[in-house]
DNA sequence: TAATCGATCGTCT
DNA sequence: GACGATCGATTAG
């Protein structure tokens, strides 16, 4: 379970969206290890009114900014974190949020953090994925080709990807900017 | 199954 | 001072 290349995300947003799904989001913890299949993305895009980078760099957005390939993680609602990787080049501020996860390796320790017995309960949203693999505000701007949290290869692509609208947005919501693997149910909405 | 609503606080205007 | 890239419980149909 290798990490990913920086040049994997040093690519243009909406392919590095697709493209990461079927592959394995990897947190190596004191806990255990948390593994899953990433079957659900979004993508946030340079001049897209939804992407928390649309309106010029913030300290809150400045990751995004920065090189490729590390994480962004952000708070929400008063009580929710969601996970991001930074794409494309530098100073443009584009970036891939992770939405769904199949659960794969560390499922007990999932269900202890999440406090859900339920497999479905358990990564199927944003928020719910990174409680499950106790991702916090620590690991924001982190890079994922160096700690414990990453991408990896994996050895099953996805069949078939549906390209549809991004959830839980106001502005930008026509946009086609969602993808999940068909068929999949661990994804977090139909 | 779908629609509604409360929780809760960092961020930006 | 208003508002979320959400979740889960409750209510309605």
């Amino acid at each position: 379970m290798q990490q990913l290349p920086i040049s994997f995300y040093d690519r243009p947003t909406t392919l590095v969206a697709r493209e990461i799904l079927g592959k394995l989001l990897v947190h190596a913890h004191d806990e255990g290890m948390t593994v899953g299949r990433i079957v659900e993305t979004e993508a946030y895009l340079q001049g897209d009114p939804a992407c928390h980078a649309a309106r010029g760099m913030t300290p809150r957005n400045s990751v995004m900014f920065g090189p490729p390939g590390r994480a962004y993680v952000y708070f929400t609602y008063g009580m929710h974190y969601c996970f991001n990787v930074v794409t494309e080049g530098e100073g443009i501020g584009e970036a891939v949020l992770i939405r769904a996860v199949e659960p794969l390796v560390g499922l007990d320790l999932m269900r202890q953090r999440r406090g859900r017995e339920r497999v479905h309960e358990l990564c199927s949203g944003p928020a719910k994925l990174v409680q499950a693999f106790n991702i916090t505000k620590e690991h924001n701007r982190a890079d994922l080709t160096k700690g414990g949290l990453w991408v990896a290869q994996s050895f099953e692509e996805p069949q078939e990807i549906i390209t549809t609208t991004r959830i839980g947005i106001k502005e930008g919501a026509d946009l086609p900017l969602r993808y999940y693997i068909k068929g999949n149910k661990f994804i977090s909405k139909k």
